[in-house]
DNA sequence: CTATGGCTGTTCAGAACAGAACAGAATTCG
DNA sequence: CGAATTCTGTTCTGTTCTGAACAGCCATAG
């Protein structure tokens, strides 16, 4: 299992000295749009401070959550590639700062500037593999213990100091949306999970290591 | 959707004259293993020529392919960011010639060359899009729309000269293991494509463009 | 030639799952 | 405050899917 952050040697404020055309950093309130699927796909983001929300809404109206990002993390990187329109949403799960830079001053500094270059690419492969993971969850796993997966990540197990509680309040629409299934489908198990004493939730939820034994259990 | 090689402007001989030192360049025979999942990681692959399939298996037995590679793509660089083993096993499909540079190597050429910092960063942007792509569908889509999905891109639909015949023979077995079900369900699904004339096989698979009709259906 | 092994077509019971529906708790808002 | 909205717990029906089983169809080797 990749680290989250591979011992970022980064100074924000030297990749924020770096950039200094093309690029905006501004506040977003809880549950602002980034970027919306299908729109113009001309520049690059950059998470501050916040936590962001990437979804997919397909042709029949549901919707799956791919990733949810937090400081230090890039989205919106399509777009280097030629994807001339957004294949997802962004929105803001909690108020977030966040810098914009524009796709061509993006292609700039990653050409004039190889100390963020090489930060750029572990961010992508960072991305990369927590991608493939969630592919062979879905790919092996029910959806009882992709929920059970989903919820230790989210508590960021395995960081210092254990699981914390969760703190951004997240829907089970959402967590459905996150492991695709259904919504009653999460209820159920969320509430099994809290009578087997694996996690506990009134209005905040708390994941204990236990919940481990889901993932793990053959 | 992205394109596959967005435009390459890369000599692979560029590409050899700047790696000359722990580099080597081998011919693997059809089914040859390159690198086998839990085996320390240290280096980076990348296909000159040839198929290579990347596979994940679970405690259960069983398979998942997560990737299938042609010529210009790069795998195992879930070392540069600290996997000490690997997550998957390599394996060539068809007669091929990999280059396989180690890990410190490649550290130093992305360090080193900008222009081949880019050439990965594309890579990675590329393949994330891929990835992010094959969730989505795993998400969304029921078994009959990835497996024609799966079928559409192995055919390289999209590429000039419109849908080819899918040479490298692939066993449903193998479809079962890309789409995440079960070979008798490829079975079923395949029967019915044929009697409804998207696809049509004998010993090698031919895709129709009808069978685009089956993934766009809502 | 026979047999052996890999691939395919087909079936079937049981498990997992989606989707709709409804009621109650909790929150927000005017 | 009361109304509206959101979230949750729960049930039900029908569909999709798994996993195992078995039979036919080539190839290839002995």
């Amino acid at each position: 299992m990749a680290k989250k952050k591979p011992a970022p040697a980064f100074d924000p404020k030297m990749f924020l000295a770096t950039v200094n055309h093309g690029r905006t950093v501004a506040p977003y309130a809880k549950g602002a749009v980034v970027f919306r699927q299908s729109s113009p796909a001309d520049s690059v983001f950059y998470v501050q401070e916040g936590k962001v929300k990437i979804t997919v809404a397909s042709k029949q109206g549901k919707e799956a959550v791919i990733g949810i990002l937090g400081p230090g993390d890039f989205f919106g990187e399509g777009c280097l590639i030629g994807q001339p329109l957004r294949l997802a949403t962004a929105k803001a799960m909690a108020p977030s700062e966040i810098m914009r830079v524009g796709k061509l001053e993006m292609i700039r500094v990653l050409h004039d500037e190889p100390a963020f270059g090489e930060l750029f690419i572990a961010h992508l492969l960072t991305r990369n593999s927590r991608v493939e993971e969630d592919l062979v969850d879905q790919l092996f796993n029910s959806s009882e213990k992709r929920l059970a997966r989903t919820l230790l990540l989210l508590a960021s197990f395995g960081k210092d100091g254990g699981p914390q509680p969760i703190t951004a309040p997240i829907s089970q629409e959402t967590l459905a949306e996150i492991i695709g299934t259904t919504r009653p489908r999460v209820s159920l198990f969320m509430n099994k999970f809290r009578k087997l004493g694996f996690i506990s939730y009134n209005g905040h939820i708390e994941i204990h290591s236990s919940l481990l034994s889901v993932v793990l259990g053959d």
